[in-house]
DNA sequence: GGCTAATATTAACACTGTTAACTTGCCGAT
DNA sequence: ATCGGCAAGTTAACAGTGTTAATATTAGCC
């Protein structure tokens, strides 16, 4: 029986089958094509099944968000514990930005609302992100030791430099191709690097 | 053939208004808000009629971020008119941007797929958008005349430069006044003008 | 006034997120 | 063995979306 083999699966292979389908859908047809209807059609339950698991789209979208800053902040530690020259580990950092939002496009659009992805949920106030951020001021504060105001303005300049880089980059991938934006890409990162000392 | 003028005007009207409609709504409610059956109630028409004056939605998403990147190139051609030194002029029209995205934000967000904002068609093909950045190219070749490919990859870096700014700045609009971003932005800016020399 | 052509409206279709009401099948108690 | 209750899952519905076809209204011209 189909409905005994349904049973048979966990809650959490549900949950995570949602997580999984709105991803791979967001992914192949963008995030305006992503309904609950047609995820709940691709794991084999009807609509209502989905608000077993999330309160709304909403709160779905932001757990994907989430998911991608926690995925983001274990890259950094990973390269925290790689490296130890402070110059290297903020390139390498920023470089694992830069390949996760290659890698994963439907996570990062979904992160910062790009290209028809809108979770009404305010990112800045998800914990998440703040420890993501944290870990690059804290690098930047290891070598350059100062306010933290100067900080945070630092911080923010790396970001929208590093941010800024990548959406473009995404943007002109049929006038260009990814590659050559790579390479600005790392080198503008080397001089905001250099820059800092 | 008056009458044909008084209806000409009357549609040219009628046109403007679903233009103005739709930029007001997603103004105050965000882009996701705005639906045609409800730009056709403000301008006190049933909703088809909206389609007399726009093939779909996402030709007057078009229009619109065509609109945009119009009045950006009338600011830009404007600053090239009252400065002559290219630093001068590459800053003040990269605060023009920045102004421009602070004053009309919906705008800015439909020429990037902001924040729920999303048209479909392809804004790399838009000419208009070809000439906002044919303007700033020049400047950059004006004083640093070198082969096509590194004035593109200039025009790369001082577009994500900016472009990153603003969007992180207005996401972070309430956790840090608008004001300190802009500071931000104008020493960011004012240092990639210096570093081109 | 009556005919035509433009103009505008209503109704409909296939979607969307979301919720209430209903059905179904299973398990333990009597 | 039968009944009750409970959980799981479904259908149906609501209000809203973009969009189009069929209908109604209105205006101008002879």
């Amino acid at each position: 029986m189909e409905i005994l083999e349904r049973k048979q699966r966990s809650r959490e292979q549900t949950r995570t089958g949602i997580v999984l389908t709105a991803k791979e859908i967001a992914r192949r047809e963008g995030w305006q094509a992503v309904s609950i209807r047609k995820i709940a059609d691709a794991i084999d339950y009807s609509a209502p099944i989905v608000y077993e698991y999330f309160d709304s789209k909403d709160v779905l979208l932001d757990e994907i968000r989430n998911e991608g800053f926690r995925h983001l902040r274990q890259e950094y530690e990973r390269i925290r514990h790689v490296y130890r020259d402070p110059e290297k580990r903020l390139f390498e950092m920023s470089v694992g930005q830069w390949q996760f939002a290659i890698d994963h496009p439907e996570i990062y659009q979904v992160m910062y609302n790009l290209d028809g992805a809108y979770c009404t949920l305010p990112v800045c106030e998800s914990s998440e992100m703040e420890a993501v951020s944290a870990i690059i001021r804290e690098i930047l504060f290891s070598f350059i030791p100062k306010s933290k105001e100067s900080i945070q303005k630092l911080y923010f300049e790396w970001w929208s430099l590093s941010h800024g880089m990548i959406t473009l980059a995404m943007m002109l991938r049929d006038h260009q191709p990814l590659e050559q934006s790579e390479q600005v890409y790392r080198e503008s990162i080397r001089r905001f690097v250099r820059g800092l000392r």
